[in-house]
DNA sequence: CTAGTTGCAAAAGCTTTGCATGCAT
DNA sequence: ATGCATGCAAAGCTTTTGCAACTAG
């Protein structure tokens, strides 16, 4: 509990209800949209508005906690895992999942055709696991 | 000028003169978003809507005559090159480049941590070699 | 002919903004 | 005390939808 106090004052940001909240659970699914986040934060803080989560999540974008991907076109999925790494999204149940593949080098390079690359993100598409089964 | 046409033909999109300039303009610029096509359709069909400009990309999907990627997250982008490639954006300027970089091993294999992947798509993030010099 | 396409207007849905109130430091 | 965060309502944008008029095949 403490420590999710300090990870936010880590990065200075300021500490409030709301904000612990919004980091707990986004540490808990891994990723989520803010909709998603906002019927979470609800459940411990009815009176919260979703253009605060908004506000919360661009706050810790910019602080390096979060960013924020868009694999389903629709809306914006805000992802707390800020490591280099990938993604999967599945076509049936639409669940996001981080792949951390290794280091891969064509796509390693800093320079690509004379273009300065800064980052690269891969994006997997298709069915999970669980669906492959079910 | 007849080999758009043909084009349109063979994948059994109707021929219309909205399509058939949409189809131009997306050839000639590789990469475009619903709003740029549909002010570069308005100098030669005035009366063309936006509406009826996402109904032919949208026709233009579903005959995998295009594809719909959101590297900038406020809008979509379009992009007539179907083939599978990676993209680059450039972070100055906004350009779009398509980067067809040698199949990378791990990145192509169909099972990942045993989800069946169909396909994979790389977003490089950085500066472009123009914007590099000025 | 007639099924598919277009244009227009309105709606939908996500995200942002403005501002008064409240709270963390 | 005071500057930042919150909540609420409204606006902003992109994209979608409904529908009558039109047009390609």
């Amino acid at each position: 509990m403490i420590k999710e106090v300090r990870d936010l004052e880590e990065r200075g940001v300021r500490i409030t209800p709301q904000r612990l909240t919004v980091y707990k659970i986004l540490k808990r699914k891994g990723h989520a949209t803010a909709e998603e986040i906002y019927e979470e934060v609800r459940k411990s803080l009815p009176r919260v508005s979703l253009s605060t989560v908004y506000s919360i999540l661009e706050a810790f974008k910019e602080k390096g906690m979060a960013n924020e991907i868009r694999i389903n076109f629709d809306r914006s999925t805000f992802d707390i895992n800020t490591r280099e790494h990938h993604h999967f999204y599945c076509r049936v149940c639409g669940k996001i999942l981080d792949i951390e593949i290794e280091p891969c080098q064509p796509l390693r390079s800093r320079d690509v055709r004379g273009h300065r690359i800064e980052c690269f993100e891969g994006y997997f598409f298709g069915v999970c696991r669980e669906c492959k089964k079910g």
